[in-house]
DNA sequence: GCGCCATATTGACATACGTCGATATAGTCC
DNA sequence: GGACTATATCGACGTATGTCAATATGGCGC
């Protein structure tokens, strides 16, 4: 559920903590453009670990209601639900993208809040690109 | 093996077959950016269809070897050979480019070739772009 | 026709992945 | 401290995926 002004106090107004994101993939620090030269064996298996990633539609949903949020940042709360799977599920699925150094996780409080990693997706659309 | 002029005919010279791609998926057909507001169900699954196409460290060798070539088209018979993997493996690999949209394929003579369709990674990499 | 070559398909296998319920951890309020 | 809430981890499960050897398909040259 989300935080209910009236009853609780207010996450945004709580000392900011930490980020503690630590990707094992670091999104952006990859490889070449797919199209100027052959991709070798490591580069191909470091692209793919991000592509993996995003390759899934739950995670692409995160990602995507994380970004369309204030300041590119959300509550698990507030993720849940839209996304119709367990909570477990959902939280499994927010550590894979931020291990993948897609999100980066701040907990404020009882909340934990997930926000876009600036340049990340950027990045690796840059890696796509043929022109 | 690759084909070797002295003694087979010249395959770039033998009449072009048409394009026999069929994709399932459409690349680039698919949704709007990311970032702009939250993905509905049925196009996560979509984009995240053409994703786990490339997330693959095989496929996306393939895709950078076809795309690095002349042309940015490759017979399978040089694409065996650097990959390191079984013949049937990558005919299975460039199945799935084929199909998720990525690549086309053409017959010339007894050999396949296989190209980069123009835009398709493009579109995808202009999906996942912010700004 | 027959044999040979390049490529595709099939079937089987091990591993990886997405999902859940149950449980653990950690923070807040009384 | 104790009850409650939010989130993370664990263990188990079914399914999807990558790989190969074996085999099928189809084109070429004799």
């Amino acid at each position: 559920m989300a935080p209910i002004l009236v009853l609780m106090p207010i996450p945004t107004l709580l000392p900011m903590a930490e980020p503690v994101a630590r990707p094992t993939v670091q999104a952006g620090a990859c490889c070449a453009p797919l199209t100027r030269q052959p991709l070798g064996a490591e580069e191909a298996v470091d692209l793919s670990k991000m592509l993996k990633a995003i390759a899934d539609p739950a995670r692409l949903r995160l990602l995507s209601i994380v970004a369309a949020s204030e300041g590119q940042e959300a509550c698990v709360c507030d993720l849940t639900e839209p996304i119709g799977l367990s909570q477990p599920t959902v939280s499994h699925h927010l550590k894979v993208l931020t291990e993948a150094g897609f999100l980066s996780r701040s907990k404020r409080g009882t909340w934990a809040y997930y926000a876009l990693v600036p340049g990340a997706l950027d990045s690796l659309a840059s890696v796509l690109v043929t022109t």
